[in-house]
DNA sequence: GATGAATGAGTGTTCATTCAT
DNA sequence: TATGAATGAACACTCATTCAT
């Protein structure tokens, strides 16, 4: 429950917050343009969410567009520095390095309100082709490039087989941008939830991924499912 | 089943009549609910597209919700019972068979408009509950109870290997979600669709969910990649 | 009161006037502009002194500005080729020409609603440079040639002193001028309009604008005053 | 007496204490005001250009009405007590003293800033009926007296034709009107003011305001126009 | 005194919905 | 049945005014 932290209520009215507003309004505005869309989250709810008055959003904001802009362009942790110099010195196996990157991911993205920013662009990308655009160019192509590095990888050392990168990509995209959008959307409606494990899901797609479905006649018998 | 099934041309021209009027709504209403979302979407709009006044949209439907309802029900692909039976008597490996299934999903929905509501119930799902569990009933469940069979069979004659299949479902699942979405948002607004190939993506997901990324040290290599 | 002309009030709501409408509006939009100003005038006083509701104004005028520029232009009865015309075929004195001049305008002008235009655009200029050009190019230029051909009658037939053109038209524009702005803004407000009589106030001018203030030792003595 | 009137610079520099703080503030009000109107002049402008806070607008003048009385009360010159001392014992013709009378008009008042506030008054009074009494009592009748005074000297030392004075008086009035508004309406819109010079434009009213149009057939011809 | 962050009533504008024709 | 003029509730945004600092 990210939103105000529940600020000490010294004074019922008119604090003085200068500073912490913009994240405050991030924040509540995040939680609102994920839960219902941009179109039917009003700016007077991201207001009184952060526990202010509409005219003080336009403060900080200059419009709800902006707004949004700003959510999704604050939402986007540039981790893939960082995360990019973790792999970079990995020690172990391309395979562990791949679930190592899924865990990393689910526990910093996924599992977290950031994995909204996904389902928002995707939900409102025609509506705002600039943001698209720079979401792609700030987000997606990092992203893409990480995991291409990590198969490059695999590749190299002759872990995995030789595959195309430009498409094996999405191979590793493809479950956490489902994911991301289930927990979202369908999953958020349907009380299916209940059986839903998303660390099983994840152990289960890397699984999948690394070994695929067909059955090898030598290796041996791959663990139990959980 | 997306648009008006092409009417049978019977009268010469210029004679679409009030039978056809609900689906030219239904039609438009779809394209445009894709393109730019339920609240986006502006209703004169989609009665311009199909050519008749705004009063005759409400003529047919009562009101803006009940259209984005009914696009959604008559969007959907009644085609699983047809599947189920043609995957029943499919006589081939399993593997030709999830790659045969594949094909047919794209020809019939992936590469249609029809993959618009998919995109489009992932994106609304938050704000029509009602019919994000009529979704997930008509659509999501038979369509996962099919998934399910065929992993089933290949478990079954020793063709795949023995997987969680509560998850392993997700995994055939995701790229073709990926897909859909990927057309209908990201991809709709970034110029890089050139390099993008659904066919050669699709072959290349059957193609991993088949045989994962490791090597197999036994097995024949791999076909070089497209 | 020109506004809407008391329609019968036959069915409360909902007529339908698509013809008359615009003009109602821009009947309403008039008065009130010139009673109030620009900023001061609601959308909705005017849509509900036209009778209709504000959503039905933008129906017509696709913003407040645009009305306001709609009245302009609307006011501005291109009366200017008619007036033209008459003075051109006029037999009698310059004097006598001018005097009639003055007495037309102001039966069509500055005695009507016309003359709140003037001062609506004296007032708001600033604030609309485009429609002040236009009304510049419109009225003021064609209104200014109009008196230059009047007073060069004047001088080319002996009857006027030769004076400087450029500067003599507005000796005769500005007591038009000023008459339309006293009656819209002090006059309309200080209760002194009593004694103020425009015709006496038109005589006078003309009278003076002829002789001057200056006795003349031989001519014979003014008429007394009214 | 519009702007603050230079105060003695007392201390070195930058010292303008809060004495000078309303002056300032007026100024810049006057500026604004007779530039966008009233409703369009912000009071975040004022203050900017003021040099201090919005707050401290408020500090001085509770409410941005009781900032615009403020502005045409202290901009109201009150120089009329000195004028009717400088006529009452001016030697000359009526007529030097009606050229004189508008020189220093021109001088003290039209040239100025303070033309403004007539603008201004015009302009704002319908919206303002209370402050537009107090000008019609503190500047238009004081100041049509003294017009009125000239005119009657006129006419009492035989020099001046007996005219309607309740009339006459307007038509010195008028060109003055006249100049103020335009320079800060129409005039400051449209790149005509090229060719306008008010002193010509002034010298030619008064003459006209002496001569009249028609010919005196005995007197000597008038002077070629500028 | 001075500041400027905060407020919220008020306004222009949109758009799903109605209904007389 | 079809139309499209009319509606009005809803919403984004503004800006004079307040007040804690």
């Amino acid at each position: 429950m990210p939103a105000t932290p529940t600020p000490p209520p010294a004074s019922p009215k008119r604090e003085r917050r200068k500073e912490a507003r913009p994240g405050e309004l991030l924040d509540a505005a995040l939680d609102l343009f994920v839960e219902k869309g941009y179109a039917a989250t009003k700016v007077d709810e991201v207001a009184a969410r952060a526990g202010v008055s509409k005219g003080t959003l336009f403060l900080y904001f200059p419009s709800k567009e902006e707004l949004f802009k700003a959510v999704v362009r604050e939402s986007i942790v540039g981790r893939f520095g960082e995360w990019s110099q973790e792999l970079a010195q990995f020690q172990g196996s391309t395979a562990d390095m791949l679930r190592y990157a899924y865990t990393t991911w689910w526990e910093s993205i996924g599992s977290t309100r950031a994995s909204g920013i996904t389902k928002l662009m995707l939900s409102e990308a025609g509506n705002f082709p600039e943001i698209t655009q720079f979401y792609q160019r700030e987000v997606i192509e990092p992203g893409q490039q990480l995991i291409r590095r990590v198969l490059l990888r695999g590749v190299e050392r002759g872990e995995f087989r030789t595959v195309n990168m430009d498409y094996a990509v999405y191979a590793v995209l493809a479950p956490m941008i489902f994911l991301m959008l289930w927990k979202h959307s369908i999953g958020a409606c349907v009380p299916d939830a209940l059986a839903f494990d998303p660390e099983a899901y994840i152990s289960s797609q890397v699984d999948n991924l690394l070994h695929g479905l067909l059955v090898r006649p030598d290796s041996p018998p791959p663990p139990p499912p959980v």
